[in-house]
DNA sequence: AATGGTATGATACGGTGGTTTGAAACGAAC
DNA sequence: GTTCGTTTCAAACCACCGTATCATACCATT
């Protein structure tokens, strides 16, 4: 039999503690004696699963990926070409929830470790996750722009954008440490972000959007100007 | 004799190439032996001269520390209360150069490894290097805003600003990978970009100070709204 | 019941990393 | 030239990590 249930059960647990260990601590720093001991599995459960650590955080990887696919499609440009404007707005919406929100939370991770230290799995991952992703932003920011995709001021805008996203992520450590001298009302409002909450989420991605239209149509009119 | 000429010579470069060292690999990944041996001393000095490789870390930070200040010293309100705008925008324009800029480089590169996998210098650097430069924020985007320093838009604001100038730290990794499809022209100015070249930086530093003020000034209206 | 692929278990191997040790070399002071 | 603190050096130590090994236990099929 290919898969008994208790291998399969192994398998998930194996799967799903090391996705929390990796998240945490990286990949160099995660060790297989603590992800089995967690996981209630023997030393050697790993190699014969995966076939290895790097295997195994492969594994991690894709599946962190798969189950980060946003409940809502992306809003493309395609999707009403004659208001961009609005189309922007709906993507960075749609973008700052999905990179802050719950679901994409190990992928997101995964890749801001990635982005430090690189292993052998970091192209494909770039490839598949974020590249659809930037290239959608470059048409939409474009055509506010009034530019070609390759102005220097579309490329800037893309970055200024995903920034804005990125910081919150990479901060976390900071507001965890932060509870600690933080007040009572900021201590919910930190509890809120690392729990994702949805309400406050959507509120961040609302600012994000309002903060970069008005940047980018700025951008705009001083290209208008020239 | 406390330090001859010999000895000093050795503990610089001890502590100059595990800069090096540390900022590339991160605290876990370096190795002492290659601090040594890069650095032509014996595998022995790290602990003679500085009492082990978390003590040569902590060392590492100070002097990245102080090699940090900047030419210019920050603008802040206080300097011309009256025109809040244009002293956000200095400030900006300062704080993006400061954090992009070679002066800053090691010490940025290090606190955003800090930033994933906190060492217990942690928090001391931070509140050395970042508290202060974060206040100024706040209480020149208040000024903008016209309101008081905790209302929650000036938190928003200012990361948003500090996340369009974190961007192209955390990038540099992607970056670097990315010259291999690069065109001349780009890969042009991905070497200027590696290399701190200062009318790049400036540039950058510009644009983040457009966007970010149209973006302020863009909720101040929305506050004035309400 | 017997079998054979599958899964788990305890243990050992090779390698690497930081740290320690003790002897040797240096250099200034007497 | 001897002495003493400082610095360098080679070698070894010890802990840990990922991997490999091999015996055992499981369980559907025969």
């Amino acid at each position: 039999m290919m898969l008994t249930e208790k291998s399969k059960t192994t398998r998930q647990k194996l799967l799903a503690v090391a996705t929390e260990v990796f998240v945490k601590k990286g990949f160099h720093a995660a060790g297989i004696r603590e992800i089995c001991t967690a996981a209630g599995a023997n030393l050697a459960a790993v190699n014969y699963h995966f076939g290895g650590k790097m295997e195994l955080y492969k594994a991690v990887l894709s599946h962190a990926f798969e189950n980060a696919k946003p409940p809502r499609p992306m809003p493309t440009l395609a999707d009403d070409p004659s208001h961009p404007q609005e189309q922007l707005r709906a993507w960075i919406v749609w973008n700052a929830e999905r990179m802050l929100g719950a679901r994409g939370h190990a992928v997101y991770e995964l890749i801001v470790r990635e982005l430090q230290d690189p292993t052998p799995a970091f192209d494909d991952l770039l490839e598949r996750s974020m590249q659809p992703i930037y290239a959608a932003s470059e048409a939409l920011v474009a055509a506010v722009l009034g530019v070609s995709r390759d102005h220097p001021f579309v490329q800037l805008c893309c970055t200024s954008v995903f920034g804005q996203c990125l910081i919150y992520r990479y901060s976390r450590p900071i507001i965890e440490r932060y509870q600690r001298h933080a007040s009572q009302q900021q201590l919910d409002m930190i509890q809120s972000f690392l729990h994702h909450d949805p309400a406050l989420i959507s509120g961040l991605a609302e600012h994000i959007a309002n903060f970069s239209l008005a940047g980018i149509t700025a951008q705009a009119k001083r290209i208008g100007k020239n």
